[in-house]
Order: structure tokens, then sequence, then C-alpha cells
DNA sequence: AGAATAATTCATCACCTGATGAATTAAAAA
DNA sequence: TTTTTAATTCATCAGGTGATGAATTATTCT
């Protein structure tokens, strides 16, 4: 008698014999890791969380991820292809770059990527370690797409990048993660519209010197 | 023989005879606590590493704060009381406050309290439980002194808070935070210099609309 | 001097964490 | 059909976590 009791709470062992119409185990572990990544960041969610979320066992994460890092590389690593996101941006005149700049940033995080985006922050900002990471990507496959082109001294326009990356950012914390209202509830052109003049004056307009005492 | 042999690795028991001239305990405890939640955040340290970091016992964490969180927001709470950090810019005409609250914060951000700003940005960040304190923090004691007086409608005026918002914790982000070069490099002047224009835009200058279609 | 108080260490507790290996069962491949 | 492979559960490990209570020693109060 090696079949358990039915009556006995714990399930049945083994593979289960269909997939009952929904999704893959796999896909129920990552849709639960990226929800609980989000919400608590990487400290503060535990793999056996994320398995009752989930509705399984714990040991299923090992099975299908090597173990927690990969799997919230997994969950982080879909969001977007920069690439992708900024295609066509960098072809864009200079002059008037910002609003496509801006519009492209706002769709992603109005996609279905938001949610990995949130977590990505999340479980970044936490460590320090981490942060360095954050730091290369933005600089190195963001900003230089989106800094492509612009005229003027390579230091000047890294320290327009960092401003352009500075007032992105702080849109993203401030709409996306923060949810200040009522920048959190404007339609994605309201928001287009409102920073695009900021983003545009980084890139290619006058940037004012400290005043002399 | 009660006298614990001096050659034995641990510490004698007891209080100590005299504090050498350093700080006390707690003090140390405060400070090993900052650090560590600044860099690796709330979830990601450990009451034990503070101890060791700080050379005490883990018990003596326990003795000087009731737990964790409350060492926490002792580390945190600290850091400056808004009222003072904005004080006279609320007075200030509104036509021409930019200048004084970005001055105000990087100058809070270039003092010693920027350790204890950058843990509660980590240990707030991480949490979405803790987000909703933040929020409420910079909407109610922020924000209210730094738009108080500015002309339009309180939907208008809430708008234009949250862009201000919105650039100000964007810069502290890469400036601090993260530490986009070369922005973390220039000097409070330089930023105050740079980002006021934008600042005063959102406050009192024209606030563009999305175009239609 | 004696009593009260504070600082320090130690030995634990109960719990949670990520991880591993074996056993069991179904599906897929041969 | 037989064999192989994949999915699932269970039992468990070693270690870290925050927390507590008692024992020990010094300082301070009376």
């Amino acid at each position: 008698m090696t079949q358990r009791d039915a009556i006995a709470g714990g399930a049945r062992r083994g593979r289960r014999n269909r997939n009952p119409g929904s999704a893959d185990s796999r896909d129920a572990i990552l849709a639960a890791a990226g929800r609980l990544f989000a919400e608590h960041g990487y400290d503060g969610t535990s793999l056996r969380q994320i398995a009752r979320e989930a509705g399984l066992d714990p040991a299923m994460v090992h099975h299908f991820f090597k173990g927690k890092e990969e799997l919230f590389a997994q969950c982080v690593a879909l969001p977007a292809d920069p690439a992708e996101v900024l295609r066509g941006v960098g072809e864009q005149d200079p002059g008037m770059r910002a609003e496509a700049v801006v519009r492209a940033v706002v769709r992603l995080w109005e996609s279905p990527a938001q949610r990995s985006l949130i977590a990505f922050i999340r479980g970044t900002i936490g460590s320090r370690t981490r942060t360095v990471l954050l730091r290369q990507t933005v600089t190195r496959t963001v900003l230089s797409r989106v800094m492509s082109g612009v005229p003027g001294s390579p230091e000047e326009v890294a320290l327009r990048g960092n401003l352009v990356a500075s007032q992105m950012v702080g849109l993203m914390m401030a709409r996306y993660v923060v949810r200040l209202e009522p920048l959190a509830s404007l339609s994605p052109e309201e928001v287009v519209a409102l920073l695009s003049p900021t983003i545009q004056r980084y890139m290619t307009g006058e940037l004012p010197t400290a005043a002399q005492q």
C-alpha cells in the first residue's frame, strides 16, 4: 500500500497526470515570484512564500531554477531589451528627441513589464552592490542610445545624460513606485507633454552654470 | 575562581571599567547600524552583523533598543526635521523659490545626515508597505511646505508638487544613491544652478497639456 | 559601606532560510 | 511495451535570524 490515504491532507506524489488547463508550474512560480519580489523586494521574499503563492512545493523552485538568484534574474531580466524599447529614438533629430524618449519610457512602464520593472527597482535599490549593476546598465545601454548624436564635448554630453536620467528616474519613482497623486493617474500623453520640455532642455538646451558668488 | 582565563578568547563579563575615551556603545551601535542599513538595506542587515561591526555582543542591541524595528527607526528618524531644513523657504516669493528649495535639499544631502537618508531610501523602497509611509511623509510634511502659497487650483498645485518631487527624487537617486558621473561630483552650487530652472517651471511656469490626437 | 542600577557576556529558544537527495508517479521516447 | 525523462512531494540539513533570561561586573546613589 504505497498509495497515500486520500483523506490525509498531503497531496499525492509524483507527476501530475494532466495540466488542468492552467499554466505550467514553472510559469506559476515566475508569476508568483514577480508579484512578491515587486511587493517585498528580494530579501523580503522567501522561496517558501513564492511556492505557497504558486500552490506548489518549495522544492519545485529548485527543480526549475538553480536557486533564488537565478529565479530573481529570470523574473527581472525579461522586462525589455533597451534596444527594442528605444528603437528609432536614436535616429530622431536630437533637437526634437525628448518627446520620443519620454514616450518610449512611459510606454514601457505602462506595459505588462511594469511588475518586473518595479521588482527590479526594489531589488536593486536595496543593496549597494546591486546598485553598481544598475549604474552600468543605465549608462552603457540606455543613456548611450538616448544621447547618441547630441552635440557637445563628451563630458558635457555625459552631464546632460545624467540630468535626463535624473528626471526620468524621478518620474518612475514618483509615478510608478511611490505613486504620488495626481501624477500617478495622469494619462501617458499628459506625462509626455509635461516632461518633454525639461528633457529637451537637458539634452540640447542651455545649461546654466553656477553663479560666481 | 570566577574570573575567566585571560588567554581564553572570550571577553570578560560585566560592565566595562571605563569608557576608554571613545564613544558609548549605544552610539557605536547606531553608527554601525547606519552604515550597514545604508549599504545593504533593512532586510539585508542583521543585528549580529551590526554588533560585530560595532565590536559588541549581539545582546547589547536588545539592551539599548527594543528590537530591530526600533533601531532602524532611531537610525533613520534623526536625519532632519523637514520644518528645520525648509526653514524660510515657505516665506520666499513663489516666483523665486526654486533656488531656495534645491539649495535646501542639496545642503541636507551634503550633510552628515546623508547616510541616514540613504538608509531610509534603501529601507523604504524595498517594501511596498513602507513605501506608503514615504508617500505620506513626502506629501504632508515636505510638499505642503514647498508648495505653500503657490497660486492655482488645489489639483493644479498638487500636480506641480508631484512634478517638483519627481525631479528632486530623481536628483537624490542619481546623485547620491546610484552615483551617476559626472553628476555625483558636481559642486552643490552647480547642481542648484542646473536644476532650479526646472523646479521653477514646475512650480509657477506654464504647464503644457497633452496635444489633442 | 551597602544598595540599587546599568552595562556586558553567554547560553539558549523557536523559527525561518536556502538547499539537497531520495522516493514516487506520470508522460514521452524508444 | 519497455525505457527514459520529467514533475512532484517529503524529509532533512546546516546555518542564520530576532529574541529572552540569567549571570557577572562596574558605576552610581544613599
